[in-house]
DNA sequence: CCACTTTCATTAGCACACTAATGATAAGTG
DNA sequence: CACTTATCATTAGTGTGCTAATGAAAGTGG
């Protein structure tokens, strides 16, 4: 049976260990990563790079974010010349995004800059409880 | 020996996934809280509530927040009403924080909305897991 | 073919979350 | 005491991440 008089410890919930661990791999990322990018930055370039064409809102669903967010990740990544927008000939409300040629280049070395990220945030577990840990998070996605 | 030529899977990757896990949380924190609430907010108070008074300061890095972003988070929440600011007449550079009356009679209620939006999360989960979730996320911040 | 619905994209607005710069006050040291 | 350093708070700027409203285009059913 549960306890009535359990103190509630911030410290010890879900959410709140999710934003310190989230904090805590934005460091790293940014300390690690080639290029001046974000965590979603690079989500989206991995999307992209993985289907070589898609609409935005494809891209969105993609990378796990919604439609008003992906404006602007889509538009500053234009903005720094990795991506590009060309308008698909069949259907007059989609824009195509691709990869521009300086975004095709960087994307081997994103990958490198990826593992050792998740590397390191990853460090202070073994083996398996990292496995454990990947493991446990998809269950709670 | 590590294997040059692992695909990189976006969806293995903890940075991935400890967002996915934030997005689910959001959500079902959205949908459980009493008043309009965010986690932030909902941290932040249960800070001020644990400690009566706080300087800003104090209050960010007990919240695990920067300066810049708790100033946002308390300006809301005395807009709304839950949370005051004085003067500390032996530092005329802190302002202190405290609860109004208002939020002290909210607390009661946050506490149990927290448990519920803790249980919610970790639902998918066996009570084993939880607990190694809990301590691996522990470990990663 | 015309109305209804769905899909796609844009825009505005709010709330984090950080950096960097500024200014005021306090504390420590020669 | 004067100088330096540290602390506290504010502000401006950038980038997520969401909702809600709008409008254009495409698809669907009577």
């Amino acid at each position: 049976m549960s306890n009535s008089v359990d103190p509630y410890h911030l410290e010890d919930q879900v959410g709140y260990l999710l934003r310190l661990a989230s904090q805590r791999h934005s460091i790293i990322f940014q300390n690690r990563i080639s290029k001046d990018l974000t965590p979603t930055q690079f989500a989206t370039l991995i999307r992209v790079a993985e289907k070589k064409e898609v609409s935005q809102n494809q891209l969105g669903r993609l990378a796990a974010m919604d439609i008003a967010t992906i404006k602007g990740v889509v538009d500053r990544l234009k903005a720094k010349g990795l991506l590009q927008a060309t308008a698909d000939p069949g259907d007059k409300r989609r824009s195509i995004i691709s990869l521009t040629e300086a975004g095709a280049q960087l994307m081997e070395q994103l990958y490198a800059d990826g593992f050792g990220i998740s590397h390191e945030t990853l460090a202070p577990l073994k083996k398996s409880e990292q496995k454990t840990l990947l493991a446990l998070l998809k269950k709670i996605t």
